[in-house]
DNA sequence: ACTCATAATTATGAATTCAACCCGATTCGG
DNA sequence: CCGAATCGGGTTGAATTCATAATTATGAGT
């Protein structure tokens, strides 16, 4: 980061540890920094150039969301989730992502509708390529865009926050690779109830797209 | 490694911020720091007796609760809510209770029901006494058992994590004065379900609950 | 050789110090 | 007389320093 710093005035100024939080989470979902490893103060400060305080706030918010678990005296690590976590995480996100759907089924309008199939397009075209890594991203637009038309921002924060939890197991990631042509199929269904504006099977759609996502991770284990 | 026994003599040492980030929601939620205000560091670290360190830490993870906002280069203040949130934060609140009674009607055994039993109790006769306060504890107390009983950690979190918001709206604590046999029908109603063992009657008694908290925090308005 | 006790090292937690910025008041110019 | 620029006080943000606790290493004793 050049010493040019020029008037940064009117526009929101990040703070330096949201920075830093953000950073570390990039590198915790990327399992740079695996979970149940520890974190090296020491070695982050050198390495971003910063010193320990707003690395260790970034620390303390990570922790609050759950990603790091703090070990007072001793330091903190990445969080580890079990079986059992997973067991109770998907349930949450179909119930919510569930309500989402219902919700974005009753009050889309004509816009939103060529939205969701310029995207679902978009995710077909990427699993006849076989572009997982692409599939994953349109993926997860789709379902931010679903929370969106659904319009309750709580709602969609509350989401947001499960799914960062969720992105801690590598699975997650690679699990989706089997099963392009399952989960494809479960879109075009939701995808169906939305544009034919019928929440109840929406939100069943929803759910059920939610529920095989935690069995698949269980396949692969 | 040879001792099995490690250094287990500091069992729960909780950090500094931790008790700060403690004292402050309780002064949040008892409105002496109000919504809109400003946070003034000083003032605080000099009340307390520490540092700025472990107060700015804090005030890190009370905004990522959602209860302080934070303004870059200019401080942080009590966030306010708004009629909009109040009605996205309701539903999501039936939602996830209402998930929560389902399965507590499912898991619970005698001595669940027991328990129940005391709580509600304890309920009408505090009712009885016209005593608000000491309701309006028990009630928390109850609906943290039903998610216990519910046994679902991340759930409970969430929920939590929500009801913690709310409270930053002085109604939440006043509304119930006029709804107390109202509120103590909708539980009876609640706790016959468990008994019942009925999960679908629960689910919708606590649903109904809900939505007539927020019902009533627009009556006082 | 193994275990336990003790010392050295290192990392964590918090206080203090330093720099930059925001806001308000004053003064200068139109 | 009003508006804009400037200067100063005070607050925020981040780096540094210090104290304390934990971990590792060392060495003595069994």
């Amino acid at each position: 980061m050049t010493a040019a710093t020029g008037p940064r005035q009117t526009i929101a100024r990040t703070a330096l540890f949201e920075e830093v939080a953000e950073r570390l989470r990039s590198r915790i979902f990327a399992h740079e920094l695996r979970p149940g490893s520890w974190i090296d103060e020491q070695a982050l400060t050198a390495e971003y150039g910063i010193s320990r305080t707003p690395l260790r706030e970034a620390l303390k918010v990570l922790a609050s969301e759950g990603l790091i678990t703090l070990r007072p005296g001793r330091g903190c690590q990445v969080t580890e989730l079990g079986e059992k976590d997973l067991d109770e995480l998907f349930p949450i996100l179909a119930l919510l992502e569930g309500r989402c759907a219902y919700e974005a089924a009753e009050r889309a309008d004509a816009a939103h509708h060529a939205t969701i199939r310029t995207l679902h397009d978009q995710l077909e075209a990427l699993a006849q390529d076989g572009d997982i890594a692409g599939f994953f991203e349109v993926n997860q637009r789709f379902h931010q865009l679903v929370q969106e038309i659904a319009g309750n921002r709580w709602l969609t924060q509350i989401i947001q926050d499960a799914r960062k939890v969720l992105k801690l197991t590598r699975f997650h990631s690679l699990f989706m690779a089997g099963r392009l042509q399952e989960s494809l199929a479960e879109h075009r269904e939701l995808v169906g109830a939305i544009l034919a504006r019928d929440p109840v099977r929406a939100q069943r759609a929803m759910e059920h797209h939610l529920q095989q996502g935690r069995r698949a991770i269980d396949a692969i284990d």
